[in-house]
DNA sequence: CCGCTAAGTAACTAGACGGTTACTATTGAG
DNA sequence: CTCAATAGTAACCGTCTAGTTACTTAGCGG
């Protein structure tokens, strides 16, 4: 009979029936991205995990060791996405002003779009940075960001436009501060001032905000 | 004989030995706070409460029901600690400058004071505020901080010292925001920048960074 | 098309955890 | 002094949870 042998894996790939261990792993750190990121590791349930991606608990077991294991893939796999998507922003090849309003106006873009990455931070900060010690994968992807910020910063001093003397560290936790404090903290917020602070309009006008406290620091006083 | 009646309450006060329904409730609401804000709601564990404030885990759900009461019992009490602390600066009695670098500093030194008070935050944050959103006590305390700060920019603005049209709320989440998120990620920040953060001489630096960018912000326009 | 390795499943378990029960001791009012 | 209300204790319980065991099935090299 010529139906008996199997499917070609083609087809059983496209029905989705079968194995397919890069799927399976996806889907997994996918799920556990959701859950450990609305719950933290330890309201995280390993459970729900599972559900979620459509998996077999053990599944989870296999491919990542244990729920720490799972954790440090999910961290590593969102700190690399902001720093990959930051070194793509290609800021050297604008005008110092213009290239500073534009990591800005990124850096408050990717909060909104990535909650998630917000919460991983609270979360592992919670801990000490116990995991992201350990990694050694995490570390590299924060060169070319200081790095590219001190060009910046270099080459307005130089056309007279920003201040001398900025550390590009202080000023990178700045930018990224003056964003995160507001979404990660936007619950709380919106409660204490009656005001609702996720509002497309009232994210766009902090955006604006956030430019104006950077350029105002960036700008060199009049007594030059 | 004359020993046999009990001792005075204040010898058994004292002594420590007896009851003290004051005593407990206290030492049962320090412990929370530590335990809750050290591994966030889900990570605290009952048993682990009850033993740090030495006594019964049954007088735990005696004076606050569950673990949820205590919760929100030590999250009212972080919350009105801050503002209390807020509303004794007495920021209008001062310059408008020298006024808003008190409340900057002020801003600053309480999260360094204070890391409980961040982390709480960021566990009620990843909760959507669900708590605070039912706490009747909070919110009031909220009003006196913007009043202040709105009193503060208006002087200023008379004075010719600082831009007109600052937004209260807008700005005291910049000067909340720029410390909140170095205090709060700076395990994390330690370890990708390759500098230890929570150095005193660092943690006076980024005060003044903090007080430069606030009061470069509030500057006025050379063109007036 | 055989046989070994990797992918996948279902049922289970030891221990942790939030909360309760049944009880005793202290305190303060009358 | 008495008695009711409150503070306090120790042991216990049902459920939840991370992780495991024992087993089946697919896929791929030879």
């Amino acid at each position: 009979m010529e139906g008996s042998t199997p499917k070609s894996r083609a087809a059983l790939r496209a029905s989705g029936v079968t194995r397919d261990p890069e799927r399976t792993r996806a889907a997994i750190l996918r799920a556990a991205t959701e859950e450990i990121t609305a719950k933290g590791l330890t309201g995280a349930r390993v459970d729900a995990i599972a559900e979620r991606a459509g998996v077999n608990k053990r599944m989870l077991y296999h491919y990542f060791g244990d729920k720490q294991g799972l954790y440090v893939a999910v961290l590593e796999e969102t700190y690399s996405a902001i720093r990959h998507a930051e070194i793509g922003l290609n800021l050297t090849e604008l005008d110092p002003a213009a290239g500073m309003r534009k990591l800005v106006l990124f850096t408050w873009q990717y909060f909104i779009d990535h909650p998630e990455f917000l919460s991983l931070l609270a979360t592992e900060n919670m801990n000490r940075a116990a995991y992201l010690k350990k990694s050694q994968s995490i570390r590299p992807l924060h060169q070319p960001l200081t790095g590219m910020i001190d060009v910046l910063l270099q080459r307005g001093v130089k056309q007279g436009l920003f201040r001398k003397g900025v550390d590009p560290v202080e000023l990178y936790i700045s930018i990224a501060g003056l964003g995160f404090f507001y979404m990660q903290n936007r619950h709380t917020l919106s409660v204490i001032f009656g005001e609702d602070l996720s509002a497309p309009k009232r994210l766009d006008k902090r955006g604006e905000h956030i430019v104006e406290v950077v350029l105002a620091y960036l700008k060199p006083s009049e007594n030059k």
